[in-house]
DNA sequence: TCCTTTCCTAAGCACACGCTTAGCGTGCGG
DNA sequence: CCGCACGCTAAGCGTGTGCTTAGGAAAGGA
């Protein structure tokens, strides 16, 4: 594994050669996108024959559904973690930045796929991501709307403003790399500092 | 052409047939990527023949660097230009984010090429390529160094700073479309607000 | 008008690609 | 032990891909 993928990746997924061919397809899809890998660069990736693909995937789609799918599970999830959270809409979209920006520079290979690799999605497949994507845009269009509510925040359009802060954490995906000067926690945080100040908060 | 793209891209490329082709594979290589789209994509869109393209390209990747090449040397020249300005670090800021986040969102096709498209590049061209990235980045660093300078920004690290504002802009490519709410125009004065204020200045 | 250059097209080449099929080996359960 | 299911491989299929070549048409210049 030359990008170093972290070892802990769809802990679920069996047989191990099923992950495998995940680990193989995701770090490949990062790299050269879904239409630059063929499903002999995923088998000898994984150590296997093109042929093996099949036994675990029904095609080369559905391994790139398989990965974008749980990464909007994880993303989903952690988001609506931090809007269950108790704190002040101020406490709650620091903890939001700090969690998606270091969900983006630790997972950045997995994330690259996930933000970028929609289109190569057949149809039905994409709309099934699509939705989770809504539902990821809504919860932090919610947590902004209570920052504005109990005026910790102000903001000139709440959907521009949620767009801004999407943008800065799925960006991290394009641009970072294990030789980036910060963890992704580090990362994370300052973040968190940026955009509280970009959403009007004086309590950084 | 689908995606109503500007009628003024490349206007020096000469003769028509090239810029065609252009036109044809910018909007190929922004919907389904480089490794997507065929020469036969490129070619039928323009009214040709596949063999047409190898006239005036010497290959499908050399269109993809002409593209590449012309949106990069574009936006280093408008950052430059900003730069020249007369005015203060956050007058200077504030248009470069409205420069920047106008042109990826009126642009946003070619843009997306330009952002996203780099790694089908082969290895001299990614090297020239690499190098504007550099300079337009060097360009918005100094940018808020003279206003981290001045005192009118106070980050606690110059260069996530700037890498944050480029990322805003940059996404702005991934995720703008004909049926968004905002004209760039709109988008970049609003952007330019909540820049400014993640940086910490007090003029907005 | 004639010659040269430019701009193409149609056809084809040498591979590459996603996927299928036949067969084999291994492991598990009765 | 035997039979079955599972997990593969090697080989191959049908089609697609980037690119080349031969030839023709059109345009421009002398």
């Amino acid at each position: 594994m030359t990008m170093s993928l972290p070892a802990d990746l769809w802990p679920d997924v069996k047989p191990d050669a099923a992950r495998r061919l995940m680990y193989a397809a995701v770090e490949s899809f990062a790299k050269v996108g879904f239409h630059g890998t063929t499903t002999r660069d995923i088998a000898t990736a994984a150590g296997m024959s093109p042929a093996a693909l099949y036994v675990h995937f029904s095609s080369k789609a559905a391994l790139l559904f398989a990965i974008s799918r749980d990464g909007h599970e994880r993303t989903l999830e952690m988001v609506q973690r931090v809007a269950g959270t108790d704190g002040s809409p101020v406490d709650r979209v620091r903890l939001l930045v700090e969690r998606f920006v270091e969900w983006h520079a630790r997972r950045h290979v997995v994330a690259r796929v996930v933000q970028y690799e929609l289109e190569a999605l057949p149809a039905d497949e994409y709309t099934t991501v699509a939705a989770l994507r809504r539902r990821i845009e809504q919860v932090v269009q919610s947590l902004i709307a209570d920052g504005v509510k109990d005026g910790s925040f102000t903001v000139p359009d709440e959907k521009i403003a949620a767009r801004a802060v999407l943008s800065l954490g799925i960006d991290v995906a394009r641009w970072y790399s294990e030789r980036a000067r910060k963890t992704p926690k580090a990362l994370g945080r300052e973040y968190a500092t940026l955009v509280l100040r970009m959403l009007g908060s004086s309590a950084q």
